[in-house]
DNA sequence: CCTCCATGTTAACACTGTTCACATTTTAAC
DNA sequence: GTTAAAATGTGAACAGTGTTAACATGGAGG
């Protein structure tokens, strides 16, 4: 990424950006096919090279799919930023957003899902660590930022916010993934689920003086 | 191993009863290696048959895999039985011993627990659903009917008990899923993140005279 | 011009799941 | 008890996979 000076797509060699165009396309074959059926041949048989070619460019098909989890976090990022970008929305608003776009997210690729959040994608995210801190983190940071500024508000009770975010993080990751595994009762209720989850999870966090004036409220 | 010389099992052919060798094996490769790295030829070599031999009792090996499955949910039910077969425990105390055990199972076997709620599971379980109709479902049978329980008792809102089941199942299986698949928050964090789900969850679900009561107190 | 080196290609290798014709053992019929 | 049929196990072969090595090509800098 250090040699630009060039107004077009960057280092144009024979191919033009073979390792960039592999990454692409094999994260669209991915949300296509689902991860387990791509293979080598397939993917650089779409891009044009011949199938050995990947090899200039990454040590293996892991380290290539490697590379892969870290473009479709991104994607995965982004698609999530609305919960924190757009304007006018209180915090609860927000937190709703947030996890109605995460599984939004998941429904609409539940390969790529499945393959961000699965077991090697850590290692990916290790591998790259010092590359690229910062993405990597997003989604997690945007969720835990929500939850500081729901406990400044008072909305929140003031335990530890990353054990707040991890917990709330594992409800909608477990809803997400039994949702595209195709488990049943999943598919069958997952609005209500959906919405059961969520004010369960408000009420849980709410602070003792919101749950006083709940009650006194019913009182 | 000839004959009938073992008064061990029935239908004693050549080796005995290879379909369920072919199972077990393949099982217990599972857990030590994991799902992907197995191969046809690594199970027929340690069960002592030619590698062809499995097309006489499965039609492919996502076939044996999904026997493998079903192998595998069973284990998983038994390890969550204590929880409800244990004598002199409250309500609450079931819940507790059933999530604790729910997440020892998916610690102990990260590969096994994968593959029985991975996508592929679901398919599995359709395809023997006329077979073993009862015990793919203990699983959840026994949470629900936990719940039930909970709400005779006056524990629990009286809302669907699929829909409140299915809420806890999914929050226990998003901590399971993160933890085997390396996710820093939850590893290093796992125990205070499960207390705090199961404080949040038993909270947010509890009847609106025990909130009152709660608060009361407070007062 | 020429050389060098990053990039792309072709052929081959070891491994996988799967299928075929054939061999063996068990079951059943006579 | 003999014999035919069915069930089960075997070895060789096939197409597909990821990977590697030797070779080819084209652009950059002297």
């Amino acid at each position: 990424m250090s040699k630009e000076t060039e107004p077009k797509r960057t280092t144009s060699y024979h191919h033009g950006d073979l390792k960039n165009a592999l990454v692409d396309e094999a994260l669209k074959m991915v949300e296509e096919e689902g991860l387990e059926s791509i293979s080598l041949r397939d993917i650089t048989q779409r891009v044009g090279t011949s199938r050995s070619a990947i090899y200039r460019h990454f040590d293996s098909k892991e380290a290539l799919m490697q590379s892969v989890v870290m473009a479709g976090f991104e994607k995965f990022a982004k698609h999530l930023e609305p919960a924190l970008t757009t304007k006018g929305l209180s915090t609860i608003e927000r937190f709703h957003t947030m996890a109605s776009r995460y599984m939004d997210f998941a429904r609409t690729y539940p390969a790529l899902y499945r393959m961000i959040f699965g077991d090697r994608a850590m290692q990916a995210r290790e591998a790259v660590h010092n590359i690229n801190d910062e993405t990597q983190v997003t989604g997690f940071h945007a969720l835990k930022s929500l939850v500081e500024q729901a406990q400044r508000e008072g909305l929140m009770k003031k335990e530890d916010p990353m054990l707040i975010s991890t917990v709330i993080w594992a409800a909608m990751h477990g809803q997400a993934s039994l949702l595209i595994d195709g488990h049943q009762h999943m598919q069958e209720n997952f609005g209500a689920v959906f919405e059961m989850t969520f004010n369960v999870l408000l009420e849980g966090f709410a602070t003792a003086s919101a749950k006083v004036q709940k009650v006194l409220g019913i009182l």
